[in-house]
RNA sequence: GGAGAGGUGACCGAGCUGGCUGAAGGUGCACGCCUGCUAAGCGUGUGUGGGUCAAAAGCCCACCCAGGGUUCGAAUCCCUGCCUCUCCGCCA
């Protein structure tokens, strides 16, 4: 969340931001609220202050075995007051607690501004788009022929976005996450958790998932519990409430994990194959950091996830989202997207995002500076990636002729393969 | 799921026969001293959030898992929830 503080002296740059991250939020309620509560702070912290003095003068009268009815007499009159101030100030801070959850992060200034993903520009290209020498098909195609996947009986045990890997399927999906995972850990410095994929509510508005979300998720009723739609929900939580010491930080963490999404509205767009499911797996890196080195570490989780695709010799291009396009809880987010030659598209496969301190602040992350200052530390997550459309650019990529398909050399000891 | 014990500051740990206890002591941390170096030792300091104030100091309020209750007054008593531990049951 943002600090009330800010907000209360940067009203018009929060109205900026708001509609320029095409966000509705009523900050002149806020405001209105913030104001009321601070009054009614002030009118119980008076006469919460009168209650204390009379209080110590009981207890000494007591002590000395003196009379003390009067101030008894007072402070029942007191206490009936105090009760009622009480109620008022929580049946408000409730409401501005609320509201204040739904007000977005404030978009970093270097984030081009624009309504819609049109308004994005593209910040690097790598890579070509290969010649495949044949007409391409696409991944799909490729994956039957290959016996690679088994959607209709995923749907049959599910529903449709709930896709099966058969055989080398499977394996070439599991060596995607080991390699990745691998990846991270021995040339980049993380360290793997495996974190729980069902979280409580306040897990989710600790990285700003609900309330806006809540459509989005899976829910499980019974022991109000969601499933995760990334990694970055359960790994930037586990800190949620604690005070880290600046010699903890960074903090960077690398995590496999499946991710479930609705996809409530987005039916029937882009949805051929494995192009937009309900389950998924990911591998997410996310790290903590101290605020003066996030913008550089959001750099470097960029090049981190960059790597996987270099790696694998895939044609990508990174992208800048403007205003418009990042999500409610991000500063700044660049995206990842991959060339599929037989679907004809960039596809996306990682966002990576600087968070700022707005999820430590929702879920109250701090840490102790070398002054021995408490601060909020900065969050930033990324994809390193996620696999279904890396699959995709892969099948298609390094499609044959006859219909088979070549594996990346990088990849080949992960599947037991020697050339 | 059943029975018991417990949840205190960055961490450990007193207090829990209600009233100068925001909370002893220790560890850690910061600064200083000392010592060929390191280790050890000595001294001082060290909670968070809110309000008041131009700011600092000072002062006020809240916070001893969370939410209610009893009381003039609760870390301390009662209830509920959550979590941890031990035992029993069940089970991968």
């Amino acid at each position: 969340m943002i600090d009330i503080k800010f907000i209360r002296s940067n009203v018009e740059l929060m109205k900026t931001a708001i509609s320029n991250k095409n966000e509705k939020a009523d900050l002149d309620t806020l405001l209105a609220l913030d104001e009321q509560r601070r009054k009614l702070q002030f009118d119980f912290d008076t006469i919460k202050a009168r209650q204390n003095s009379v209080s110590q003068v009981i207890a000494q009268k007591k002590k000395a075995r003196e009379n003390a009815d009067r101030e008894l007499a007072e402070m029942s009159q007191v206490a009936e007051e105090i009760k009622l101030v009480a109620a008022n100030l929580n049946g408000v801070n409730e409401e501005f607690d609320r509201l204040l959850l739904t007000i977005p992060n404030v978009p970093q200034p270097e984030v081009p501004i624009g309504k819609d993903e049109t308004a994005n520009t593209i910040a690097k290209i790598w890579g070509k788009q290969p010649e495949l020498g044949f007409e391409a098909k696409d991944h799909l195609e490729i994956a039957t022929q290959n016996k690679l996947l088994d959607l209709p009986r995923g749907a049959k045990i599910s529903g449709s976005g709930f896709p099966i890997y058969t055989g080398f399927g499977a394996r070439l999906e599991r060596a995607l996450i080991s390699f990745m995972l691998e990846f991270h850990q021995q040339k980049h410095g993380y360290e793997e958790l495996m974190v729980p994929l069902a979280v409580n509510r306040k897990t989710m508005t600790g990285t700003g998932q609900l309330p806006k979300l809540e459509e989005d998720m899976y829910h499980i009723n019974e022991d109000d519990l969601f499933l995760i739609p990334t990694a970055e929900v359960p790994v930037t939580n586990i800190y949620a409430d604690e005070v880290l010491s600046y010699k903890d930080l960074p903090k960077c963490y690398v995590s496999y994990t499946p991710c479930f999404r609705r996809e409530a509205g987005s039916y029937g767009k882009d949805t051929r194959g494995l192009q937009r499911l309900h389950q998924f797996n990911k591998v997410e890196m996310v790290r903590f950091v101290e605020p003066e080195g996030s913008a550089q570490a959001l750099e470097e989780m960029l090049a981190n996830a960059e790597a996987i695709l270099q790696a694998f010799g895939l044609h990508y291009r990174v992208v800048n989202l403007c205003t418009g396009d990042l999500s409610f809880a991000s500063q700044r987010t660049y995206d990842l997207e991959v060339w599929a030659p037989g679907t004809g598209k960039y596809l996306e496969v990682s966002s990576v995002s600087n968070f700022g301190e707005f999820q430590a602040r929702r879920a109250n992350i701090r840490y102790k500076d070398k002054d021995g200052k408490v601060r909020h530390v900065h969050t930033l997550n990324g994809s390193g990636l996620a696999t279904p459309r890396l699959m995709i650019a892969l099948l298609e990529t390094y499609q044959q002729a006859d219909g088979s398909i070549l594996i990346p050399p990088v990849l080949q000891p992960w599947l037991g393969i020697k050339l």
